[in-house]
RNA sequence: GGGGGAUUUCCCGAGCGGCCAAAGGGGGCAGACUGUAAAUCUGUUGUCACUGACUUCGGUGGUCCGAAUCCACCAUCCCCCA
């Protein structure tokens, strides 16, 4: 069975250098898990690596999209399958890299999602009726279809997501989702998780490296994506970077709000996101709390190494 | 110097005599997550020996069966007149 390893983490955990590290000891190409590095145009805010930082290692699924287009994670894994099969052919190392642990896991375990097209006309007649009647109703809807459903009443994208599910192919998501199971995965698969145990570390680093983004030109980044129409985009307009800036735009506030609420922001994803990670036992962790850059990578190559040699 | 207003749990802020450990929001913490996922949603947030007890609403002292809520004085801040 074919091998792949994934770099998993919290925002500004150095999962990007060391994957890099990675691919180069071991002759690997980068494929991103990371739901706003998809978009061109979205360098700094993304802190997707420039080429020097790449330092040679090609990376795919970077740059991969318009800010106009939208994704999913069936699209990812779709793709990830030919991605992953061009680097095998070449003889390397398939290494994920990312954040986005619903496109990992869901790639990873081989979640094979129904073979239907999405509306977005239905989805926006459903959201209109949302607005209209209001998400109690719309839940008592969807229990009328689909009384097995495990739909939380609460949130109205994934209420939606099931009424639309249904409408669409007249089976219910719980019956898409028991036919997913089904496939098994179909890679061997590594998954290394950095994390600090001391989480005032972690934050610190993020606050920091949202200083560095201002530094490296954030702000000009920012004007010209909303130049470019960002806000009117269904994903892209959502990336954390970016929508906290539109305030300071509008001029309703000051710069340095903007930037106080984009570090609490990319805090709370970092926390969202360890919150998903802990609870996947297969990830061989790395506390990084004192540890060195060599370090990490020598842990990591340990890692790696075992893996490779099953 | 004179007049008026404020001071609430981590923050903002409601409460104006009992139903108040104190609404609501933010933040924190924990959790969920199968096609928008950097999104969306849930729980929890004074202490403890936790269906109860104890300590909290600037400070001290009063009134009252009972006070965050009323009174007096003190402290700090804001506004207006000088």
């Amino acid at each position: 069975m074919s091998k792949v390893i994934a770099i998993v983490g919290p925002t500004a955990s150095g999962k990007t250098s060391l994957s890099i590290a990675l691919a180069k000891k071991y002759g690997g190409e980068i494929i991103s898990a990371d739901s706003m590095q998809f978009y061109r145009c979205m360098n700094i805010g993304t802190a997707k690596p420039d080429m020097a930082e790449r330092d040679g290692i090609p990376h795919r699924m970077i740059d991969i999209l318009d800010i106009t287009e939208s994704f999913s994670v069936s699209d990812f894994c779709e793709r990830c399958d030919r991605e992953v099969q061009e680097v095998q052919n070449l003889g390397k190392l398939p290494i994920m890299c990312g954040g986005t642990g619903f496109y990992v896991d869901s790639f990873l375990d081989g979640i094979k999602f129904g073979q239907f097209e999405n509306d977005p006309e239905l989805r926006d007649r459903l959201y209109k009726e949302l607005d209209e009647v209001g998400i109690d109703a719309m839940y008592e809807r969807l229990c009328s279809v689909d009384p097995e459903n495990t739909v939380d009443r609460h949130n109205p994208k994934r209420v939606i997501r099931a009424l639309e599910v249904y409408e669409l192919t007249g089976k219910t998501l719980g019956e898409w989702n028991a036919e997913s199971k089904l496939e098994p995965p179909k890679h061997q698969s590594l998954i290394i998780g950095l994390r600090y145990n001391d989480r005032e570390r972690l934050y610190e680093r993020i606050n920091k490296r949202v200083d560095i983004m201002l530094e490296m030109g954030l702000l000009d980044e920012v004007k010209q994506l909303i130049s470019m129409g960002i806000k009117d985009t269904v994903t892209a307009g959502q990336a954390i970077g970016y929508k906290e800036y539109y305030p300071y735009f509008d001029g309703t506030m000051t710069l340095e709000e903007c930037t106080e609420k984009l570090k609490q922001e990319s805090r709370k994803y970092a926390k969202r996101q360890m919150t998903w990670f802990k609870r996947n036992p297969k990830i061989k962790w790395i506390d990084l709390d004192d540890i060195t850059a060599e370090e990490i990578i020598a842990t990591a190559s340990g890692y790696v190494d075992e893996f490779l040699g099953e």
